[in-house]
RNA sequence: UGGGGCGUCGUCAAGCGGUAAGACACAGGCCUUUGACGCCUGCAUUCGUAGGUUCGAAUCCUACCGCCCCAGCCA
């Protein structure tokens, strides 16, 4: 075998190399990612796409086939097949001609099941659902042969025409691999290859009223497409030599190889789609692609970039221990790509007005902003400033702590890209709540430096009043306030749900070039955080941005002590 | 207690008999018209535990401990 180098490589991509170094599978590689269209893609499911497709890409004649895994017809749609089409799309892989479905296999797989019937190894098993339970015996110890296991090929070919045919109603027979009832791998005690289900499937509608199971159907759609890798998650790893078994006893022209890691946990959330569809569908978020939550809908809303999920799951690796990973890593994932793509710009999550009392009343001028301090390419733009602007309610404190270095009586200041601002006089309401700030500027200091070398401490985000758009700001905390929600199984995971998992501001104040914002823009609104526009809420009048993740934020940190 | 899988820094994760990569987090410093970004420095004498083999072990052997998965006509 040729020397490679596998450092740095995770444990797949090793066995891909060698693989690939040896020979093996005529030097093929092919993936495949196969979802099962119940539901919507989460964060979870990107991590096997991107280990899929990303495993294709590294080679020049890697492929990765999609194939919808559709073969229980009474949870899936049409609506999921085409929202997974859409989403990984978005994430930036492409299929090509590659998209499959299991169902197209269905005359194919039944061909085979009559085959495993010929050869004695499937028979046709009339005992109920809960007799079967009993027969299987329990992990400890061996089941018992269903009294069926010894019908004769004949009579199990006609029960299962019989069942293909229509003529028992669900669940009156199964069709089984006869194999192993005392295995001590539960999976290998004769499983089940079919079952009667008398429901239209979205793809073959009517046609059949007899479904094969993920186990048959997997292991023989991975040969028909000759896939070489199969990867999965571990809780497979013990269906592996029922996998092996169909491929062995039919001897399909290749066999795959079975390779399982460990699927991807994040605290604070939930990642089974179970779980998600039940939030769904018990309102307790806004739907599949509510910003909250962690599917590739929603996070696409929120304002991730494919490419930070992308990054994302390149840092998170791939191994077979079972981790829980901070959302704290995904959170970096997108700042990192976001501080580079978006361009700066200046919004009031919380106006406080300021008005700078030595400003003439009906001057306005136009100030030139970079949109990216470290990218000149990105350009700059104008922003109006006039006598009266709007500064966030932050940045004041009338009793400053020691290191509070922003706005405060008497202390000087500067606005981003504008003049420098001293406070002179704070305004409150009856109850005693700071309403406005009546502050002097220096008009040599335009632009945002002052001739004599002065320094302030702070650079204050602003907006002119008169001129500012109104928009509607909608902050994101975590989902759950339980790092593991489903950590205790007498405990609903519902009950972890945060009640503040949503902040709705509805009386912000942004820069009007924001009115042209669309929904394929990620911004970064200076000194608090990178926000995208919300592409359901949005009105023409009325952006609704959606804040993706904060700044990091160091003053929050010296405040909280 | 049947079978399968896993235990390396707070969280991920390399390592594959030659003397513990990297990332995130954290701490300190520099820079700064974003308390952001960037840059610099520090951060496992130790690899679940205990024995053993070896000149040498996270890596090999043995025993033990702990965690996860499996008894759907779901995938």
């Amino acid at each position: 075998m040729s020397e490679i180098d596998t450092s740095n490589l995770d444990f797949i991509r090793t066995i891909v190399a060698q693989d690939l170094a040896a020979g093996k599978n005529d030097g093929r590689l092919v993936t495949r990612f196969p979802p099962e269209p119940n539901g919507y893609l989460h964060i979870g499911h990107a991590k096997s796409i991107c280990l899929n497709f990303g495993l294709a890409q590294e080679y020049p004649q890697g492929v990765c086939h999609m194939r919808f895994d559709d073969t229980n017809p009474e949870k899936e749609s049409v609506e999921y097949t085409e929202a997974i089409q859409a989403d990984v799309k978005w994430l930036g892989f492409d299929w090509g001609e590659n998209l499959f479905y299991a169902s197209d296999y269905f005359d194919v797989l039944y061909d085979y099941a009559v085959q495993l019937v010929a050869m004695g190894k499937a028979y046709v098993c009339s005992l109920t659902a809960e007799e079967m339970r009993a027969y299987r015996g329990t992990l400890k110890e061996p089941g018992k042969n269903s009294p069926h296991r010894q019908r004769s090929v004949t009579e199990n070919l006609a029960l299962l025409e019989g069942m293909k045919n229509g003529e028992f109603s669900d669940g009156a027979h199964v069709l089984r691999a006869k194999i192993d009832m005392a295995s001590p791998n539960i999976n290998m005690r004769d499983p089940i290859i079919y079952r009667i289900r008398k429901v239209s499937h979205h793809r073959t509608g009517d046609k059949w009223c007899i479904y094969p199971m993920y186990d048959f159907t997997h292991s023989l759609s991975d040969a028909m497409e000759k896939i070489t890798h199969s990867l999965c998650t571990l809780e497979f790893a013990d269906h592996r030599p029922l996998y092996d078994w169909f491929l062995d006893t039919l001897q399909t022209p290749c066999h795959p190889q079975q390779i399982e890691f460990a699927r991807l946990n994040l605290n604070f959330t939930v990642m089974s789609k179970r779980k998600l569809m039940q939030m769904v569908d018990e309102k307790l978020v806004n739907g599949w692609d509510d910003p909250r939550m962690l599917t590739i809908s929603g996070l696409r809303r929120r304002g991730y970039t494919p490419a930070s999920i992308r990054r994302f799951c390149a840092e998170i690796g791939v191994a077979k221990r079972e981790s829980r990973i901070d959302m704290g890593i995904l959170e970096n994932a997108v700042r990192d790509d976001l501080n580079d793509i978006a361009p700066r710009r200046l919004a009031v999550l919380h106006p406080l007005k300021v008005v700078i009392t030595n400003y003439p009343e009906e001057k306005e001028e136009e100030l030139t902003v970079a949109n990216h301090p470290k990218n000149p390419e990105m350009g700059t733009r104008l922003i109006p400033f006039s006598r009266e602007i709007y500064i966030d309610h932050d940045d004041f404190l009338e009793e400053p702590p020691k290191k509070f270095f922003r706005l405060a009586p008497g202390r000087e200041v500067r606005l981003r890209a504008a003049y420098f601002i001293t406070c002179n006089e704070v305004v409150k309401d009856a109850e005693g709540a700071i309403i406005e700030l009546r502050c002097s500027y220096d008009p040599a200091s335009r632009g945002g430096s002052s001739p004599d070398g002065r320094k302030v401490k702070a650079t204050l985000h602003w907006v002119s009043a008169r001129h500012a758009v109104a928009a509607e700001i909608r902050l994101y905390d975590r989902l759950f306030n339980q790092a593991n929600p489903e950590a205790d199984p007498d405990i609903d995971f519902k009950e972890h749900l945060n009640p503040d998992s949503l902040q709705i501001l509805a009386d912000c104040r942004v820069e009007p070039s924001l009115l042209e914002a669309t929904s394929s823009d990620y911004f970064q609104f200076e000194r608090v955080g990178f926000f995208h526009l919300d592409s359901k809420e949005s009105r023409p009048a009325r952006p609704v941005f959606n804040r993706t993740v904060t700044l990091r934020d160091t003053w929050a940190k010296v405040a909280a002590q």
